[in-house]
DNA sequence: CTGTTAGCGCCTTCAG
DNA sequence: CTGAAGGCGCTAACAG
């Protein structure tokens, strides 16, 4: 049995009216079949007393939580290192709020986690999930979608209609980085890209070679595929530039790439962005303090977190039809590539 | 009523495995009273059908929920922007995670927001709640208190015994940072402080006036209060470093105010650290990005999440004694003092 | 060792 | 327009 305490139940409030906890009920659900003076004074010895229902008990009646999980693959710790997790996050988190649902945070860097956050599904913790940076075919989502749980993907897309998803234009951005950079008369370009298992990853060297695809033909190109941090970045452009063919031009995949490019060009004497131009990706908070500072591309990170809850919302309410969304990049322009 | 959901229920397993929901209740909760055998049978069978308890009807029962908040005191979006709150999010979360409790995220930005935190209170959703940075006058606090739910304050030390609270030796920190410039022979050391109504920053400025108090005689110094931000750093330092009886060591209050200084440095043609050291606290992602790469202060962000998190789950259980923690910073030397 | 019996607090038909 | 009654799925006393 539940211990003692002090708070009220919908029948104190009930026997404090004088009226039945049936009454009481539809008063504070909004349901018609109350009288207004009967209406307003329970309102009233509601207010009076802070009274609020008990959600687990409403739960179980009603079957719906009010509360939506969030999912990220990595450790929490790692998660609020990430350069977009923690922004996403708070994205999310705002369009809950507005549209007065509570978040729930899991994370899932084992098999373990994974059943930790099935568990919280199946125990009916939360209404659905959105699942930053998880593929369609990661088997937390198939269990989810075998569960029959509203489920929202972030940064990547799928054609299975039973999850939402939201993305952005990671190619577009690419393209027209790489196309600015020959627009400025560079002749020998390099994309330094992260792994092809992400998603966006994919996205942005198609962007590239769409690009390429249009330059001149005494363009070269190459795309390279290392890790996304900064001492991957610093050693692939320490042997590209050191190399016969030096790059003008060099496309990152992330911030932390290009920094470390950056530092290679620097420890080597190479003019950024006169002799070498550098882009990266996200607009982490340091791209401003690095030297120069990084031109780089801005997630439209609030509005994907909004769109993902108002995707979502609609599963879980059976609402709505429009099942994915795609948003825009902004170009960050900044001291590392020519104006 | 419910909604129909294929979902079985501790009875179906009940028939399935021939015996009374109780004993089903009782072998998943590891409850003493039932046979090895019908034990066995019983796991067998709700491993089989991936059985979960439904989570609103054990807390309608059991009264708890297992699960806490965690309150910040700003918007979500502006609560990942900060140096530290992201990673403290995450320490708290995985620490969480390990004692088997889930997490909910509120933020508290207006009025309004206070009142759907108490509402989740109120409404009993979370066990306990821990509040990064809050003051224990803080009205939410108070509210808190009254309302008996366990809370654990990180950041701000408090006599009342009904709270328990994590902290740091910003102090310990700060003084260390004056004493080694001290100790490099600088005679003019100014603190840029941020503002005093943020517990560290008090302790911070404490730390500071200690350190000085057993400096040389000859040894000048000034607290300024300035926003915690770049440009206000810049401008302080600017103002500082142009006028007469310039400083030669610059203790700040966080990293963003110490980048600040570094560009005004920088511009003025000031040579960090052999004119002047420069300190921040934090340890910000981008404090290895500056030019030169800034000493700082680590803060014990794993440590204190789970700190807060067995404090708090000790409150909650009614066991544990200690109300309060104060955990070590950490010093990291960089480039912008000496060695 | 196991079954039975009451609730936990709310929502929701069904009467009146 | 309002009261009464049953049920959501589980836990916890109490019998046996």
């Amino acid at each position: 049995m539940a211990q003692r305490s002090g708070r009220l139940t919908i029948h104190d409030i009930a026997s404090l009216a004088g009226v039945s906890a049936g009454t009481v009920s539809r008063t504070m659900n909004n349901l018609p079949g109350v009288g207004q003076a009967t209406r307003e004074r329970i309102l009233a010895i509601v207010s009076d007393h802070g009274f609020k229902a008990d959600s687990a008990a409403r739960q179980l009646s009603t079957g719906r939580t009010h509360t939506i999980g969030i999912v990220f693959p990595l450790q929490v710790s790692e998660v609020v290192m990430h350069p977009v997790y923690p922004e996403l996050l708070g994205a999310l988190g705002d369009a809950a709020q507005t549209a007065d649902y509570d978040i729930m945070m899991f994370t899932v860097s084992s098999p373990e986690q994974v059943e930790h956050v099935l568990d919280a599904v199946d125990g009916k913790r939360v209404d659905g999930v959105v699942l930053p940076a998880a593929g369609s075919r990661d088997p937390l989502v198939r269990r989810l979608t075998e569960h029959d749980v509203p489920t929202v993907l972030i940064g990547h897309r799928t054609r299975d209609q039973t999850l939402g998803w939201v993305d952005c234009t990671h190619d577009d951005a690419a393209a027209q980085l790489t196309r600015e950079m020959l627009a400025h008369g560079r002749r020998r370009l390099v994309m330094l890209n992260g792994p092809a298992h992400v998603s966006a990853c994919r996205l942005r060297s198609r962007g590239f070679w769409a690009a390429i695809e249009t330059a001149a033909s005494n363009v070269t190109s190459e795309e390279i595929v290392v890790e996304m941090d900064a001492a991957s970045g610093r050693a692939a452009a320490m042997a590209l530039l050191t190399g016969s063919d030096a790059p003008d031009g060099i496309v990152c995949a992330s911030d932390a790439i290009a920094s470390g490019v950056l530092d290679a060009a620097r420890e080597l004497g190479i003019d950024v962005p006169a002799q070498l131009e550098v882009s990266g990706f996200d607009d982490s908070s340091f791209a401003i303090h690095t030297t120069p500072q990084l031109t780089t591309v801005r997630m439209p990170l609030l509005e994907t977190g909004a769109a993902a809850m108002r995707l979502l919302i609609a599963m879980i309410e059976g609402s709505g039809t429009s099942r994915h969304e795609i948003l825009p990049t902004t170009i960050v322009h900044r001291e590392s590539t020519l104006p």
